[in-house]
DNA sequence: GGCAGGTCTCAGGATTTCCTCAAAAAAGAA
DNA sequence: TTCTTTTTTGAGGAAATCCTGAGACCTGCC
């Protein structure tokens, strides 16, 4: 999350470019994902969580510009883009869609890295407000660095779904997610097929880290709308004594 | 706070240019404060706290980067630098002194009012998430943002349409609302079939969020129009003690 | 009082939603 | 490839919710 060695996803299909500024940021100290496809930059993007996005606007498969509003559908994450088409319409519709700024080509690779620390020092601002590493409720624990759950200090294995669905549930804690807004997070469309794989989902975790899993206290759900993670430690203080 | 009316200083010496971004915010619904000196922007800036701030350059007392600074180190206030410098040098200066974005001279005015949109837009959403929606009658609690209703402090178990119900309630406490608006409201056709619904519905809630469902405080009935949901604590008091 | 229109209560069956268990399909690892 | 892990799908059942009916009640009017 720091500035420094924060994870950019550049998407980019120029691969001379691609490759220009790939090595520039990696030079800066920055953690680099990169591709040319807007698919792929998709599936990039929920799997990873990029710190920052740099957008190229045209790109073989799908518009810059819908990327930019599915992105902006689920996430906060800064994004620059990054084009050629340079007028003044294109500029607002971008911007106006949720980029976070709008550079021309052709680009100073110098402006760019200082708009990228700019992005990134006010998502730093902002994090330091709620900034954690580590999430406690009751005796669990989701160490979101290092991807480990402990359950009264104990390792839970837990699969990449499981984990991503944990993660979403402990950094709204409190709040409620509907089912629609939980597919959007987990697989990017909310494709209705998927409801009863998050329903599962939601049982398999409910069994990792549920005392009683039949008795939900942390994954509550609301029926007609979704769940909610419990945010009171009270709810959760029965978890040392499994079972009466 | 909010993007519209939001109130903009402007810091600009040139005359002609200030005019014209000061007309242009102003019929976008902007409030704005404008200066064509640097001492004089300062003193602005602290007395009325701007929502943002527009800045150029070269002014002719204080550099506009001064400015920045200055303001930089009292305040996370979004800057626009505006300017004719328009080497990467002066770019990459000014963002890194802590301007959250850079428009060079010449400039549309569409676009700068989409840079104002997005730096309004990011302040806005970080203003969003400390604020929680939560609406309080008395001793009864609607948290809109988990939805969630505690009576007394303690969780009162809704279902969907209850809920609902309630929410249509509590959103539009003091007001009258009819039968018809309400049967809009919780099934969009006002079909007189569902009436009788309503009326259970209304009794469901009663039960559960009245202390005395026989004598409403709370849902008053209005006999041959519909109802009207208390806004007074007043007539909620009594909830503490259920049972004289 | 008796009646009419509107409102309220209670309860049960129909329906929808959600959960469980388990197996098939897909994706990764060796 | 083969084996393992993970994801997705399926069927059945449990649970919660929704809706409706029958009748009580209340209020104002004749």
């Amino acid at each position: 999350m720091a500035s420094f060695g924060a994870t950019i996803l550049v998407v980019e299909d120029e691969p001379e470019l691609a490759g220009a500024l790939e090595r520039s940021l990696v030079a800066h100290g920055y953690r680099v994902l990169s591709t040319g496809s807007g698919e792929e930059a998709l599936t990039l993007f929920t799997r990873v969580h990029p710190d920052l996005v740099l957008l190229d606007l045209l790109l073989p498969d799908i518009s810059g510009l819908e990327i930019c509003r599915r992105i902006r559908a689920v996430s906060s994450t800064p994004m620059i883009v990054l084009s050629v088409k340079n007028s003044e319409h294109d500029k607002v519709e971008a911007l106006d869609l949720g980029a976070d700024d709008y550079v021309a080509k052709p680009f100073g690779i110098a402006e760019v890295l200082a708009r990228i620390r700019v992005a990134l020092r006010r998502m730093e601002r902002q994090n330091d407000q709620a900034a954690e590493e580590q999430v406690r409720i009751g005796p669990l624990v989701v160490e979101l660095g290092s991807h480990r759950v402990l359950l009264n200090g104990r390792d839970i294995a837990l699969t990449p779904t499981e984990y991503e669905l944990l993660r979403i549930f402990v950094t709204h804690r409190g709040k409620l997610l509907t089912r629609q807004m939980l597919l959007q997070m987990l697989w990017g469309a909310a494709s209705h097929d998927r409801m009863h794989s998050l329903h599962v989902y939601v049982a398999q975790l409910r069994q990792k880290i549920e005392p009683r899993p039949t008795e939900p206290r942390l994954i509550l759900t609301i029926p007609g709308v979704g769940y909610r993670f419990s945010d009171e430690v009270e709810a959760a203080r029965e978890l040392d004594s499994p079972e009466p």
